[in-house]
RNA sequence: GACCUGAUAGCUCAGUUGGUAGAGCAUCUCCCUUUUAAGGAGAGGGUCCUGGGUUCGAGCCCCAGUCAGGUCA
């Protein structure tokens, strides 16, 4: 008897060709539409994208002659995604719902629905693959491998994902490139062959973050500080440390900058919209260089900007990850306390992977990196690779 | 009170020997991108403080005034 397979059908090409291909594996599939957003007021442009995107998954799976149905998540969506973001944004942090998304709904919420249909499998349009390493014991690890096409590769947005959840999980597309899934969909004919890509939050869409949050964050005015290149917290560099631990935690620290540390250069109309690194929407000209989102502190309501890509204060080497927010997707690898490890890791989507070492410490995790960063940003993960091997992430704090 | 300097795009300023204005930043749009951001490309935007005068022609010269900063009593 065929394996069964519950495909999770966006509207897109990726999904429609991942169906397709696991048609053509001779698995049973079954197309599942999720609707986990009908709120069209905040999206930018686009009138009503989801019906059309469940349209286009109904025709896909009509072509492909697999059965179709679609299931409302937006409860479950609802309380674990857009809540979160309301929660992290209010606190001053940067979520990454799309990585929680994946998480929580699309591998947790669908993948049940998909059991409970008999399925041996979800599979989704993931640029990412599924690898195995069989351990001494006879169990078999999964591995979360990064996709074939480096330019789309989206193994970050699954880096929360654990091993009971790879390990009923298919990525088709994987080992393609966008580039030959479009020509796949165009050769057998899916509507969505020409489907331009989708962007924004999943499921929700384009938004203006700022408009969005202000449906629960109310505007609040505040000013926005400048902070000099030669401010006294980066001036006064310690260089001497008699442990690595103590190295760690002092480059990991970010600076607590007060309303001295600068001068006053504008208004905002609340910190929790902004985040680090940011240049657009500050309002504030009649600098040389730029200014960026140094830090923003949403509890005295006031944002610290630094002129210039290059502002000591938006670089840093060293971040932290605590005990609670650590997450190996091989945890047959977990560091113990005190152990360390070569990786590369990425800060965002689509980064170029850095080099840096793990140092595992008691009460979490540090992530060392060979060159500074720009912007690290809280709430926002961290993933590491060896290769092109997702070992873990965690939630920057 | 006298004198000096300045007043040019939303902001900070540049503007050659007088020929109806430019740069950075900001803003907007597009591109990129299944997070937030970064990034790339383009666009819009100016009674050149006001009023006179000289000149074929004034942001640039002259006079008066207004405002701002400064200096001296």
């Amino acid at each position: 008897m065929n394996k069964k397979v519950v495909v999770g059908l966006s509207g897109g090409v990726d999904s429609s060709v991942a169906a397709f291909l696991l048609t053509e594996r001779g698995y049973d599939v079954i197309g599942l539409f999720m609707k986990n957003w009908h709120d069209d007021s905040v999206t930018i442009s686009d009138e009503c994208p989801w019906l059309e995107d469940s349209n286009d998954a109904l025709i896909v799976a009509e072509k492909l002659g697999i059965p179709f149905q679609t299931v409302d998540l937006s409860k479950e969506y609802k309380e674990r995604i857009v809540d979160y973001m309301f929660n992290e944004y209010e606190r001053g942090r940067t979520p990454n719902p799309d990585v929680l998304c994946n998480r929580e709904i699309k591998f947790d919420v669908f993948l049940k629905i998909a059991l409970d249909l008999g399925a041996d499998y979800v599979a989704t349009g993931h640029y990412c693959q599924k690898g195995v390493v069989q351990n001494a014991d006879g169990m078999e690890t999964y591995q979360l491998l990064a996709g074939r096409d480096g330019n789309k590769d989206q193994s970050y947005f699954l880096c929360q994902l654990s091993q009971e959840q790879l390990e009923k999980t298919l990525f088709p597309i994987g080992g393609l490139t966008k580039p030959e899934v479009r020509k796949l969909a165009a050769e057998h004919n899916l509507v969505t062959a020409d489907k331009k890509d989708s962007q924004g939050l999943c499921f929700i869409g384009k938004v203006r973050l700022p408009d969005f949050l202000q449906q629960k964050l109310k505007p609040k005015k505040g000013v926005i500080v400048e902070v000099p290149k030669d401010s006294r917290h980066y001036t006064d560099g310690q260089t001497h440390f008699d442990l690595k631990i103590q190295e760690l935690a002092y480059f990991s620290e970010k600076p607590d900058y007060t309303l001295e540390d600068g001068t006053v250069v504008g208004e905002h109309s609340g910190a929790h919209y902004f985040t680090n690194g940011q240049r657009k929407g500050l309002d504030v000209g009649g600098t040389k260089e730029p200014l960026f989102v140094l830090d923003t502190d949403v509890d005295a309501n006031v944002i610290y900007t630094g002129q210039g890509k290059d502002h000591p204060g938006l670089l840093r080497r060293t971040l932290f990850v605590k005990e609670e927010e650590l997450h190996w997707v091989r945890t047959d690898l977990a560091l113990k306390i005190d152990d360390t490890m070569r990786v590369t890791a990425r800060i965002r989507y689509r980064q170029p992977l850095q080099k840096a070492t793990l140092y595992r410490v008691n009460g979490g995790l540090y992530v060392d990196f060979e060159e500074k960063q720009s912007a690290i940003t809280e709430g926002q993960f961290v993933a590491w690779y060896q290769g092109n091997e997702l070992l873990g992430s965690g939630v920057i704090s």
